[in-house]
DNA sequence: TAAGCGACTTGACCGGGATCAAGATCCAGG
DNA sequence: CCTGGATCTTGATCCCGGTCAAGTCGCTTA
């Protein structure tokens, strides 16, 4: 975590062009950058407790924050994982109200934030903004629906399957092998289970054609993961337009 | 379902108090609703499929909407039970991509519907409008975090000890008897369980002084769903002023 | 190299909720 | 008033995933 300027000057420029910041002029992005400020943050650090009064939204400039609820008994889920140049508490700060969720720090963190009120400033000042946060809050949306789908109707081997299918997918889906990008014990809990079912849930992958070693995925064949598809994501399926996959109907 | 435009009259009045029309000039509200279109649609009615491409914004004049998931082999939840005045689908317009909900009518139902394009439209060009669909998406967020809490973190005595909780609070909270707005099997699929367990839970609750028969809930007391107050509950609880609750802390 | 710790794995057991099946209740329509 | 069907309730059984405990692996530190 050396901080030198230059290094910075290039983060600067891969935020700008994500959401929801892309569809804005230079000058006002600028003006943003003015309005926000850059945090260094320690490993397993809470930026953000249940019940707080949410005050910023960030950025993941560095390293990989998740969002979770607890109840009183000390059980937890994880709801989001947030990786570098995705935002966080964007959505809370329109929900009105108190934060439903925690946001924890994992590893070491570099983050960007920006005040609530400037935020809800930029929103009525500036419709492109608007609409970016409306997009941010809509894909936020849909990840909880998918979470609500997979908790509730599959399995832990669908579960594990999905999730692996998606993060193939992210990872451009054009290699047969591919890391996972957050600790196994991370995952299960964004999954809904234990390690211990995760575990046993790689094992039971494997007869798929399957492997995973450490952090490392395998995939036997291009269509492994084709058995774990849903309609979300066949939309964004590669082999979408030719109908080779052996899953999909023709 | 007579339709008379006294009672439309009616209507738009009521509509026009709700999000996302409230803070809009009476002149922008007369437009939208020359933008839009009245719908009669019977029971059991699916307006929109999971995997359609998103269409419009509804807004429920009368009856019941639910938003549901499902899976391939009929298993299904239901996201959101929709009752009048309240909009659906708005969040889904601005996912991008196909929708990944199903929406149906629950008993004879009329509602107002939007163009998407026109909607999206609105919001570039409104600021206060954008503004309002931020609450009503954040707010929808809200329920599906709830949602995700209820059925990984709670127990079924729980989650309808929790439900019938936010019930009573929507009910004014001034009140020892209320009704359930909605079937009880579609609660036990709104909180990720079979009718069977959801049966056995309100027997199990009678022990918290809180009987239920047929759509009718009794509580001994006002304190007596205290015991499943959570941080979003307590927010609205009536009493949170006067410590009276045996369960808050002082 | 060894020690030590955290993360993951594996095994054995148990319990809660799903499932299946039967009965009760309610209500609309004849 | 009777009847048929939908909804809800109750009972009996089963199985999946959680829990607890022990073992393994891999990385850091001395």
């Amino acid at each position: 975590m050396t901080e030198t300027t230059e290094t910075l000057s290039v983060v600067w420029q891969r935020l700008r062009r994500v959401q929801p910041f892309a569809a804005l002029s230079d000058e006002l992005f600028q003006t943003i950058l003015a309005g926000g400020s850059v945090r260094n943050v320690g490993d397993g650090h809470i930026l953000v407790h249940q019940g707080d009064q949410p005050s910023h939204m960030f950025f993941v400039l560095e390293g990989q924050l998740r969002t979770l609820l607890t109840n009183e008994d000390g059980r937890e889920v994880t709801l989001r994982l947030v990786d570098p140049f995705v935002s966080c508490m964007g959505t809370v700060l329109f929900m009105g109200g108190l934060s439903p969720v925690t946001v924890e720090t994992v590893g070491e963190v570099r983050i960007f934030q920006l005040p609530g009120h400037f935020v809800r400033k930029l929103v009525l000042q500036h419709p492109p903004f608007a609409n970016s946060m409306l997009g941010i809050i809509a894909a936020n949306y849909r990840g909880a629906i998918q979470q609500i789908d997979t908790v509730t109707l599959r399995t832990p081997l669908q579960r594990i399957g999905h999730y692996l299918l998606v993060e193939h997918i992210l990872n451009g889906s054009d290699d047969l092998m591919f890391e996972l990008r957050f600790k196994k014990s991370l995952i299960a809990s964004h999954l809904g289970m234990t390690p211990e079912t995760l575990s046993r849930a790689f094992r039971k992958i494997q007869a798929y054609g399957i492997t995973i070693d450490g952090q490392r995925v395998r995939l036997k064949d291009a269509f492994a993961l084709c058995h774990f598809c849903d309609l979300s994501t066949k939309e964004l399926c590669p082999y979408r337009a030719n109908s080779d996959c052996p899953f999909c109907e023709i």
